[in-house]
DNA sequence: GAGGCGTGGTC
DNA sequence: TGACCAAGCCT
């Protein structure tokens, strides 16, 4: 038996998210389909601080949907560069040549047509649907499944398969039959404000009386962490050629890590000098001196990435560089090319690199 | 269906 | 400091 409709979990959820909920974020109270989409897909598995500045500047270069399908793949990667996982940035880019080229450039309004574009899946094909189109569809992102989780009391990471179908199904069923953008924005709120995963502030919250984690004080324990590997390992070895003016860079196939930006070539570990020698050879390059730096760890979520920069400096033997390669995933820009130093900052580089990047350089001049 | 994919914040 | 995670999706 259903509580009666203006005491339901929807309703009090809605009430709460007009009075305390987020009403001042970029991409609110636009309706602009465009910016919806921007901020949906920058937003997915990246927290609102992040993403705002770079929303601000992305929109100030890619006004609309069309403007971003024009642009080259490189200037789309340029102003993703730092907001991390770029196959976001590369399916983004292709949505919106999918939207000019099918829709005339608008988007489509129903979650399945919108779903059935690059980069936008369930959960985000219902928040464009709920927050561009007023539609009446289920999200289930990070927030909530949180938010269920502890206010059902639901055991088992919330990443599985069966316990994300039961999450599906709970998020489905206590949909409201109106005001779906409060109750959705609500949700979302909600659980970055209030349900948070640490140091949750269950007195703000306006359904703890029937929060199972609440009643059962299991807030802490819900919901039921990732069951986590040993994080492997990898190694590799970057080379710096640079001169006074411009340095070498390198575009990384569009899969994998870093996919589609530039970077330092690579080569292996232990054969960094010879692979260093070729690389000048083959664009006339002589090296004047050499500088292996000290091992950089990087962190990241899925690995741990050992590199080591082979810093060389070079002079050019014939005042003109060897032709760089194409590069059959990016035909409009080249494989590798000259960087001016000056821009590095600027660069589609991964963030790593380029802070290693903008020490080297400043060190050396 | 499980694994891959970035970065910055929190504790 | 290292573990853990955030407005998930694609392969």
């Amino acid at each position: 038996m259903n509580p009666p409709k203006e005491f339901s979990f929807a309703a009090r959820l809605i009430a709460w998210q007009k009075s305390q909920g987020r009403h001042d974020l970029p991409w609110q109270g636009t309706g602009d389909a465009y910016r919806i989409w921007l901020s949906e897909i920058m937003l997915q598995q990246t927290q609102v601080a992040t993403v705002i500045p770079y929303f601000r500047r992305f929109l100030a270069e890619f006004p609309t949907v069309t403007a971003l399908a024009q642009a080259p793949l490189n200037a789309v990667l340029e102003r993703w560069a730092g907001l991390g996982y770029y196959a976001r940035a590369r399916h983004l880019h292709r949505c919106a040549q999918q939207v000019a080229a099918a829709y005339g450039g608008h988007f489509p309004e129903t979650p399945a047509e919108l779903a059935a574009l690059p980069g936008i899946g369930r959960s985000t094909a219902a928040a464009i649907a709920v927050f561009a189109f007023g539609t009446r569809a289920a999200i289930l992102d990070g927030n909530v499944k949180r938010v269920l989780a502890r206010y059902f009391g639901i055991e088992g990471f919330p990443g599985s398969a069966p316990v994300e179908r039961r999450l599906w199904a709970l998020a489905e069923s206590l949909l409201p039959d109106a005001d779906l953008e409060a109750y959705t924005q609500g949700l979302m709120d909600l659980g970055a404000t209030v349900c948070r995963r640490s140091r949750p502030v269950c007195e703000n919250c306006p359904v703890r009386p029937e929060c199972v984690a609440f009643r059962k004080g299991r807030q802490v324990d819900l919901p039921t962490p990732r069951p986590r590997k040993a994080l492997p390992e990898r190694k590799t070895a970057m080379l710096l050629l640079m001169d006074e003016h411009t340095l070498l860079l390198e575009r990384r196939p569009a899969s994998g890590i870093w996919g589609g930006l530039l970077s330092l070539p690579e080569a292996d570990w232990d054969a960094a000098n010879q692979a260093a020698d070729a690389l000048a050879a083959s664009h006339g390059c002589r090296i004047l001196a050499r500088a292996l730096l000290p091992e950089v760890r990087h962190a990241f979520t899925h690995f741990r990435l050992n590199i080591r920069i082979l810093s060389c400096r070079a002079e050019h033997f014939h005042g003109e560089r060897a032709a760089s390669e194409g590069h059959k995933d990016f035909p409009d820009r080249l494989h590798q090319i000259w960087l001016p130093r000056a821009d590095v900052a600027k660069a589609a580089l991964p963030a790593p690199v380029r802070r290693a990047l903008a020490a080297i350089v400043a060190e050396d001049s």
